[in-house]
DNA sequence: CCTACCGATCGGTAGG
DNA sequence: CCTACCGATCGGTAGG
């Protein structure tokens, strides 16, 4: 129980340390004196750094699921647009602080092997599977005007969203973001000027 | 002069493993054994790890300016859709190997300051700067076919360079890079159909 | 979950 | 450009 409570303090830690600054500068030490305890208690709960970063990609993702894609869940639009503008509003406020934790780890990581590149890489894959599914969707509702190629709209989608947040990040100005619904906006074949409907959908 | 091939050993080597592994992970010892001498030998070309990595940084900002960046000069097309082509080939053949160094280095820098991450903000805005001026020529000269906003089409063409190189690094696999060809298409308003004209110049 | 420790490596310095 | 060294930190272990 009380392990428990303290690992997901740990995690917690690790997801925002791995967002900000990269999976591959969390040190155990470092990770220690945030939480407040001794590096051996705390790596007494991992055993090794590898199980330590594969269980922050694990934890990162979960949140990023919760937040973003759309399982079916009550309350939860199944909308291509809907799944987009969570991904933004995820983005906008800095659920996961720093880039787009999955694609610069992936970047990070690539060419080692071992178990933390596999399951970044799987959660790259997994997100433009997911922008893909609501595309398909979108195309059957009617949602898009046009009937666009899924996986090449999807890698577009995907290009965008991943891209305004490392431009959110580095400018510290949110204005790329609205740039990126607009930019979505035109992917989908929406027609200029209703642009408001996706940049304010609550006014 | 010799010190002058030194340090230009020095920075190819540091360009390749920073290109690799990130700007963050390079290690005064590690380089040092790489190019085969002394760390405190090495050390004493740059003063501090910051004026490596910084060097670092210019040197890969040139290598990218002399491939990619339409500066006038002979024999480069000057069009954006050669502009981009040059992009996606620098991409291809690797030539910095590993993400996309700039904008990696630049997301993982943010929030940090100094002239590192200047540096890397500067060069992520000249990136981006590059192509919408390429827009806005290639909206005068006519070789877009409808008016398109040079800002907005510059962070959605740059989004879909970025993320294929991201995409192509991580699954090991060059065909994203023609999906991307196929998106800057639609982008730039090209007909479907006239797909082959940007993806086999050369047949 | 702790103290106490291991060998290796970090950025950097002294002195030549 | 080198040897030799500094204090700090790395991942990890022993033993409790």
């Amino acid at each position: 129980m009380r392990a428990e409570r303290t690992r997901a303090a740990i995690l917690g830690a690790a997801v925002h340390l791995g967002s900000l600054r990269g999976l591959g500068e969390l040190s155990i030490g470092g990770l220690a004196s945030t939480v407040e305890m001794s590096k051996s208690g705390l790596f007494a709960h991992f055993g090794s750094k590898e199980e330590l970063q594969l269980a922050t990609v694990t934890q990162a993702w979960h949140i990023f699921e919760e937040e973003v894609v759309p399982f079916p869940r009550e309350g939860i639009d199944p909308s291509l647009e809907a799944l987009l503008e969570r991904w933004l509003s995820f983005f906008e406020r800095k659920v996961l602080p720093g880039g787009c934790f999955f694609v610069i780890a992936a970047v990070e990581f690539a060419g080692l092997d071992g178990p933390v590149n596999d399951a970044l890489a799987r959660a790259l894959e997994d997100q433009i599977a997911a922008i893909e599914a609501a595309v398909r969707v979108a195309n059957e509702s009617g949602e898009l005007p046009a009937g666009k190629d899924p996986s090449g709209t999807a890698f577009a989608l995907h290009s965008i969203l991943v891209n305004a947040n490392s431009v959110f990040v580095v400018r510290g100005d949110r204005g790329v973001l609205d740039d990126a619904r607009v930019a979505i906006g035109e992917l989908l074949g929406r027609p200029q000027g209703s642009r408001e409907a996706l940049v304010a959908p609550h006014a």
